[in-house]
DNA sequence: TATAAATTTTAGGTAAAACTAAAAATAATT
DNA sequence: AATTATTTTTAGTTTTACCTAAAATTTATA
């Protein structure tokens, strides 16, 4: 049985790795879950020991094929609970994070199946990123809002999902458009505003802009 | 902000007052949450710094007003999440428990109000127990599940949900009929049965019989 | 390639919530 | 009323998941 800790280590090294059994850094994870690189190692020894990850000191850490299917298991739950919000209690798309943040973490197959099927066995959450079947399965998305992307990793703009022109014309004025390259380094708590990297300039936007671009992992 | 050990400890402490701000001991609290007197001491403590309970050494605790509705509010919640497995999810209603005190600590008032609204604002959960609104007011039950009923508190069978009749012969056989007294000392882990106290005579039944009897508060 | 910089790990400590064992206070019984 | 029994509290440990500071290792740079 997992832990809620540990089940956010798991969620936070597959987002990391983009979904995928790669390698990803102790400082990496460190950022992404607001903690300490000693913090990280220590839980590292944790889900070694219960053998959720692969780990080779000094080396990084990448997900096993149980410690795979455990995230992708917690995503799952995470995008059909957001369905949910959004589809029958009337939430708006952009108030679900954190109450599914809460919700992905009960522990009941029967409750997240007959949920499943309750909703009709959605294939997008409410932003649009696929939900991962009963076995796992899902369709890659090949992009995310800048507000959801993982730290230190560098992503492309490939899109913006709003046309207010007083918004296009700011992005213009910082350079960042579609094609843009960009990196998160830090998230503001005060206000929720990000600095980023754009083309290797530093900068600094707004959590309201950040929810408008799609970005592609490069 | 309450933890959700704190939580438990509220829920225990006013389902043992029958749901009243009467004074509970130390001892009931710990045999309710399965754990030792000198825990329940110290988390005591705790709920006394956070102004939740209200407590004089040696002579047991009772709520506080906030303590008390925070406890509601936690039982609001339980029973809005079993109507929704039962009514949408389609659980049986002896299934729901185990998932529903794991909801039950989900914390966001917008989801339970609009869960509330979505579910036509049901007054009964699949026990037949109330439903506190969104103030806490509810109607008083005078009955509850021998199966539910908390430790070392004196009850009455007023009823039996369950007309099978061996079942209804077994129960003269042990004299546990409409009208005995009961007392509920331990329950047996291992297949979920109760030693009990019936008209001050030690007895045991099974989860499966516990089930069937409706117990009012003496 | 030697040195500096960055990353990762180890070592030692803290807080929450449980535990056991023993002491203190209250309640029950002779 | 004195003794015994029960209940409650205190004192000292354990585990989980975090922390800081320092050591070890790897990577980058001069």
């Amino acid at each position: 049985m997992t832990t809620l800790a540990e089940e956010n280590y798991l969620k936070a090294i597959l987002k990391i790795s983009n979904y995928s059994l790669d390698t990803v850094s102790t400082n990496a994870i460190a950022k992404e879950l607001k903690t300490k690189a000693s913090s990280v190692t220590e839980m590292i020894k944790k889900l070694t020991d219960k053998k959720l990850v692969n780990h080779q000191k000094y080396k990084g850490v990448s997900l096993s094929k149980s410690g795979y299917k455990t995230a992708i298991d917690i995503v799952r739950k995470h995008r059909l609970w957001e369905c949910f919000l959004v589809s029958k209690l009337k939430f708006d798309w952009d108030e679900v994070h954190d109450v599914a943040e809460q919700l992905e973490h009960i522990k009941s197959s029967k409750l997240i199946d007959s949920l499943d099927i309750f909703l009709g066995k959605p294939k997008k959450d409410p932003h649009g990123e696929p939900i991962p079947n009963i076995n796992g399965q899902f369709s890659k998305s090949n992009s995310l809002l800048l507000s959801e992307f993982p730290y230190d990793v560098s992503g492309e703009v490939i899109g913006v999902t709003n046309d207010n022109p007083s918004l296009l014309k700011y992005l213009d004025s910082i350079k960042l458009t579609i094609g843009s390259k960009v990196i998160i380094n830090k998230k503001i708590d005060f206000d929720n505003s990000f600095e980023i990297v754009i083309n290797n300039r530093q900068s600094h936007i707004s959590y309201e802009v950040a929810k408008t671009l799609l970005i592609k992992k490069l």
